[in-house]
RNA sequence: GGAGGGGUUCCCGAGUGGCCAAAGGGAUCAGACUGUAAAUCUGACGGCAGCGCCUUCGGAGGUUCGAAUCCUCCCCCCUCCA
């Protein structure tokens, strides 16, 4: 708040998105001891302990200014007992409304339910109507993507989003690769957020029209096309695969900024798209196309 | 000329009688990455088609059931003294 928000922090004046550190508590599985009150967890930083509630997520959120909050949730473990996920997903619905009920609507900040419940559709259905109960403004599918297999992902997703009113927009958290956008889109989800196009640029693999280009390999030594031919990028319309093939083996940064600055931009494009087609009422051609174009 | 140290698989570098195709690192090659503990992690890495065999630790001999490791001679490199 003492920086003036995100917004301003980092000069930026288009919609953010914040988490609420649920999927920390998750990934830090050993580190976090969840309670009803909230989450306790050291940092894997400096081992310093912090505790973290849902009151005390909206509260940070609320400080940092971002326009979508999401309330905190438990993500939950693939596999999972039906009764952990019956147990989680409650608390995940009884935390919902402790973060609604805290929220300071005067902000103007959205805030967003997360539907739990495992891999078991009933149990979801009781979390959408939970979370429905409660009333936000936007739902997301969280506890997706966390190991399970992708056709099982696909029909929850699917499942999931015809659970939800189509008048609030639907957002699954963590998905994912470019067939996953597709697919779930093709299923009813509006948004996503993935790690996906930077970390993946950072290790060297690329996303192109016509599939993965892992920039690393041998065979683009000497390479002199651009990542992706049909890309109008930064880096595509300036580099050859040769070029950012040397800076990944050379481990310079720049070999970072180049490659997630046209993975990202690949990820924008695809959605645009995507918009797109669905606006001229042709997605289904769109997605077939998009097949077609893998070359792997 | 004298004294000492050293040459190991692509590179650096352990190993000083059997458990050694030989630690570890690098390089190389390949793979993974899904609400970011991730510029990270995993695997392969002498040859051949298998727990097997073949070739390898500067070179040539030798000792031994068995040597990268011990002995002899030779070649090369480094440091110090003159």
């Amino acid at each position: 708040r003492e920086f003036g928000g995100l917004h301003k922090f980092m000069n930026w004046d288009r919609p953010i998105l914040t988490d609420s550190g649920g999927f920390q508590i998750f990934s830090l599985k050993d580190l976090a001891k969840i309670t009803e009150e909230g989450a306790t967890f050291n940092s894997h930083l400096d081992g310093s302990k912090h505790f973290l509630s849902p009151e005390k997520a909206i509260e940070i959120q609320e400080s940092l200014g971002s326009d979508i909050m999401m309330v905190l949730d438990t993500c939950i473990p693939y596999p999972a007992t039906e009764k952990d996920v019956i147990d989680a997903t409650h608390l995940t619905s009884r935390w919902a409304k402790r973060c609604r009920d805290i929220q300071n609507r005067d902000t103007g900040q959205l805030l967003f339910g997360i539907v739990q419940g495992g891999m078991y559709p009933h149990l979801r259905e009781m979390a959408v109507d939970q979370l429905l109960e409660i009333g936000f403004d936007g739902y997301a599918l969280g506890g997706l993507s966390v190991g399970e297999p992708q056709a099982e992902m696909y029909d929850l997703t699917e499942h999931g989003a015809a659970l939800l009113p189509k008048e609030y927009a639907k957002y699954v958290m963590g998905v994912g690769t470019p067939q996953d956008l597709v697919e779930c889109v093709y299923r009813g989800v509006d948004m996503f957020d993935c790690v996906m196009p930077t970390r993946n640029a950072r290790n060297g693999m690329l996303f192109t029209s016509k599939g993965r280009l892992v920039i690393k390999n041998a065979r683009y030594r000497t390479d002199p096309l651009p990542i992706d031919e049909n890309c109008d990028c930064y880096t595509c319309r300036n580099f050859s695969r040769a070029y950012l093939r040397h800076l990944h083996v050379s481990r310079e940064i720049l070999s970072c900024h180049l490659n997630t600055l046209h993975n990202l931009h690949y990820y924008v494009k695809l959605m645009t798209d995507i918009r797109q087609a669905i606006d001229e009422d042709r997605f289904p051609e769109f997605r077939r196309a998009f097949y077609a174009q893998q070359e792997q």
